[in-house]
DNA sequence: GTCTCAATCAACCGAATGGTTGAGAAAAGA
DNA sequence: TCTTTTCTCAACCATTCGGTTGATTGAGAC
């Protein structure tokens, strides 16, 4: 499942409990324990939940004596602000061509079908 | 899993054919015929892709005659970008505020020969 | 050395996911 | 009516996911 990073990321952050790690982590780094203080479920739980965010790029861990803080690596939001805002815009720029579209449609007969288009990869 | 809807949504385009798919219908509506053209997977396997999308509010679908048309609805698309871009102020934000501090201890060193500053490296 | 702390690894479990095939529903056309 | 088209529903299957408990590693502290 899953190969791209892309996947990874937005697979990583459909989870609550890593969306609210992530959301603790821009206060700074922390440690796998003070992650894991809010939550009821086990540390190694968490420890995979950061496995996850690892492997989608999203956190990186270093090492200081026992402890392995983790650390918010904000650059990867970019690459799902990128898809979203391109498919964001082409979607409303459609909305606004069918917008002006159905403006002049007004003047002619309304009985027209609606175009279904598709496949267009 | 995937109780509230930004769960969803992230849940829903973690998977590559569910993002293609919304990024086809951004250049129109189609019906699951013709989505389901492009992929090497059964016109079940789209039908349960798009039920994803659905219950994500990424689509929404009407009736024609034997046809569901699938429409993209663009503004889940705002709950997204919301999260991000809030998570990732703060973390730029915060990267800021360490820039800043770095370029402070930088001041004391400008571009003529080093004078030695206890820093170290 | 031994002990403790912090975190991961390993095995297991139940539920969800993404896929399949087969049957059926809904609407139009013959 | 019967047929065709379009799509969903119902089982079923293999894999993944999020969780558990138990054992183990790594790095101080004693």
């Amino acid at each position: 499942m899953t190969d791209d990073q892309l996947s990874r990321v937005f697979a990583a952050l459909a989870d609550p409990t890593r969306r609210d790690m992530v959301a603790r982590l821009t206060d700074g780094d922390a440690t796998v324990g003070d992650l894991a203080a809010p939550y009821a479920v086990s540390i190694q739980a968490v420890s995979k939940h950061l496995k996850v965010l690892e492997e989608a790029g999203l956190v990186t861990r270093s090492r200081d004596a026992q402890r392995r803080p983790v650390h918010l690596e904000a650059e990867v939001f970019d690459l799902m602000t990128k898809w979203i805002e391109r498919y964001r815009q082409r979607a409303e720029e459609r909305f606004v061509r069918l917008d002006a579209v159905l403006a002049e449609m007004n003047d002619e007969q309304p009985e027209t079908e609606t175009p279904m288009e598709g496949t267009a990869s």
